[in-house]
Order: C-alpha cells, then sequence, then structure tokens
DNA sequence: TGTACATCAGTGAACGCGCGTTCACTGATGTAC
DNA sequence: TGTACATCAGTGAACGCGCGTTCACTGATGTAC
C-alpha cells in the first residue's frame, strides 16, 4: 500500500476503506467490487490503483484497521483501573456482555473476516495476533486480582478464556439469524452462562443468580 | 439435485462430491472449479450439469453430507452406554479430546464450512441445525449422568457446553499454523483446559492433574 | 509576486482472463413385443 | 431370444458475463528563481 503523500489522498484512502467497510456489513466481501468502492467514495478506478496494488490490499488494510479498533476497545474494557471498586464476577459478566454486544454490532465485518482468515493464511494470522492481544490484556487485568481466582497458571487461562469467549460468541454470529424475534439462546443469556463458564473456569466462586442484579 | 436413475450416476455423483471435498480440504472453496472436479471425478461438464443445477448445489450437497456424516459421529462418540462405566470427568475430557482430533483431521473441510457460512444463509442454518442436533445428544448423554454435576438447566447447558467447545476448537482451527511444531497451545493441552472448563461449568467437581493420567 | 516546471492525484473507457454454463451430439441401459 | 425404441447418462467445444486491472490522459498542488 503506497502511503499518500498529500491530506486530500489520505482522505480519498480513508474514503474508500470505509466504503468497503459499509459494502462488507451489508453483503459480505463477496459483494464487494473495485468500481462500487470507488463510486461509494466518489472516486474512480485510476485513482484506487494509484493507492492499493491490488484488491486485495484493500480488504488487508481494512482488515488491519479493525484489528486496531478491536484492540483498541479492548484496552478500554479491560483497564483495571476501570474495574478497582467491581466486584470480580460482576466485572468478568460486564466485560463479556459487551463483547457480545460488539460482536453484535459488528457481526458483517466479523463474518466476511473469519471467512478470509479460514481461506487466507495472512488473515489467520493477524487474527491470531489479536487473539495474544487480547489474551495480553485479560491476563493484565486478571494479574490485578490474583487473589480472587483459584487457576494456577494465570496465562494459560487467559488465552483459553479468550478462546472460550471469542469462539462462542463468533459461534453464536454464524449461525444465528440477525432478525429472528423468538432465539432459542439470545446474546444476554449466552453472555450470562458463558461468564458463569469462564469464572468457573477461573475458580472464582459465584453463587448463582447472583450476576443477573445489575 | 436431480437424483440419478441408475447406479452408475450414482456413482458418478459421488465420485463429483469426493473430488470436491479433496479439493476444498487441499485449497480451500475458492480452489473449486467445475472443470478440475469433473477432471478427478473421472467424468464431464455435461454429466456435472445433468446432476447439480449449477455448482452451488455442489457445495451444498457436499456440506449436507458432512454434516450428515459430523451428526453420526458424534452420536457413536456421546453414546451413553459407552461411558457408563467411566468416570464422568474422564469421559467429558475423552470426548472434548476426541472432538478436538476430528476438528483437526477435517480441518480444511472445516473452514471452508465455516467460510460458507459466514456468507450464506443457507450454511449457516444446516450449521445451527448441526450445533442443535450435537446439543441434544450431549443433552441425552447428560441425563443419564443428572446426579455427577450440579447445573441446574440441563438443556441449557448442553448448548451452551456444545458452543464452548466447538467455538474454541474451531477457533483455534481458524489461527493455528497447522504446521507450526512449537504452537504454544497445542491441541492436546487446550482440550484437557477445555474440558476442565465445561466441568467446571457444569458443576462437576475434579481434583487438578487428575485429567491427564490415561 | 509571478511564472514555469515537476510531481502528485484523479479520470473512466477499454481490455482480457477465468470460470460457470449451455448445447448439439454420442454412447449405454432398460423395456416392450 | 432377438430386435426396435425410449430414456438415461455422458461428452467437451464454445459462449459470454463479470470483474479486476491497465493506460493514455486531464487537473491540482507544490516548489524554484
Amino acid at each position: 500500500v503506497k502511503p499518500p503523500q498529500q491530506a486530500r489522498s489520505q482522505k480519498t484512502l480513508e474514503n474508500m476503506l470505509d466504503a468497503a467497510e459499509a459494502m462488507i456489513a451489508e453483503g459480505g466481501v463477496a459483494s464487494v467490487t473495485v468500481s462500487e468502492v470507488v463510486r461509494r467514495a466518489g472516486s474512480s478506478v485510476g485513482a484506487f490503483y494509484a493507492r492499493f496494488p491490488d484488491k486485495d490490499a484493500l480488504l488487508s488494510t481494512l482488515h488491519q484497521r479493525s484489528c486496531g479498533e478491536a484492540l483498541a476497545t479492548a484496552e478500554l474494557a479491560l483497564d483495571p483501573a476501570r474495574w478497582v471498586s467491581t466486584d470480580f464476577a460482576r466485572a468478568v459478566f460486564e466485560v463479556v456482555r459487551f463483547t457480545a454486544l460488539q460482536c453484535r454490532e459488528r457481526r458483517g465485518l466479523m463474518l466476511a473476516f473469519i471467512a478470509m482468515a479460514a481461506n487466507d493464511r495472512a488473515y489467520a494470522e493477524r487474527r491470531a495476533q489479536l487473539d495474544d492481544g487480547l489474551a495480553a490484556l485479560l491476563h493484565a487485568f486478571l494479574s490485578e486480582r490474583r487473589d480472587e481466582f483459584t487457576h494456577p497458571d494465570v496465562r494459560l487461562a487467559s488465552t483459553v478464556a479468550i478462546r472460550l469467549i471469542m469462539g462462542s460468541l463468533e459461534l453464536g454470529g454464524l449461525s444465528r439469524q440477525p432478525d429472528d424475534p423468538e432465539n432459542s439462546l439470545p446474546d444476554e443469556r449466552l453472555a450470562e452462562e458463558l461468564s458463569r463458564a469462564v469464572l468457573a473456569y477461573l475458580g472464582a466462586p459465584i453463587s448463582v443468580g447472583r450476576l443477573r442484579r445489575s
């Protein structure tokens, strides 16, 4: 990806990324065509190829941007300072619930990048890096609360917990009809059970029903 | 999909499905072209279109076949009779480990169908049905062992446990390099932690280290 | 401050590759009498 | 048991659509003197 030399071309580039993101969210990667991207970005095909060597580079760049945003969001959500005065179980629950919300909001993008990762090594690697980053953040959070759970290996527990949470939520995103009103397992309920599972795995005692109180 | 009238065309059809499956496992859905499928199947393009209305139908049929096989495999693995004389925790561990093995063996196919489900409602629905089927089987298994864990809602617990297991394993399949020798979290280790998580979530007491003894 | 030139940025019609699909045809299998 | 006919199964060259990519060109911005 050729970095722009002037402010206006930087703006053009961002418009293209935004257009691609919107199109993915609406109709998946398959619906992203260069001509439609540039049409939405108010640009032209030539301008596109002046910035990106090819179409793949656009999607790669977008993926990088999305991973960065996700990590930044997690950094805020998992900041230990934010939870100092909150009960451990409650904090875990809130984080899981927030994550579930984020996944639902960005469902289209998330699914598209899952599909890309399934087919393309580069996406899989960026994805793995994101998971590592999330695990590191969770590790920092858990280290602050070391005396509130019993799992002997905090690092391992962080990695596995991220897998449990992200895996379940993504699998949920895969199968759920977004418009199904009477879903057998709504997000809120899943988040609650998921929290219980994570807390139980960590070895943090929790009384039944406590989570639901807000 | 037009059902064949003679045995030989049934064979042709199966050859095509097998060819497509092999190609997916090797190079993902993108590598599947009609001409290559028929070449491998020792058939011809016309024969293809006499069976399938279009290329999508081939992949759909293959997905149905795979889901059926997966469910049949799970039916054997989760048959309560098979585990009557086995410790509960050990049985859960063995099942999770077996599932992890299956996922690794069918990694290519699994990833391809995840990608399809991300882009196509029909695949997502079949996938959701498979998960429901797995949950039902787990529910039957757990019902036989009702007195060995404390989770109050067996049905809910079954659904969530399937999500935890399949989600984590699939997410693992997404990010892992299959050829990386020094993976930070090898299958065996993940299966163990995953079992602990599931057991803890179910409320089945387990002493540390017990799982590893074989 | 103005002029000339270089580089950056953008335009969109035209090209062409790959792959799904069609179709006119040949061969194989089954059935009626 | 043999012959005629109908249907099923298979063949592969040719077509054409869609979309990524190229390229010859115009316009905008910056810089030197």
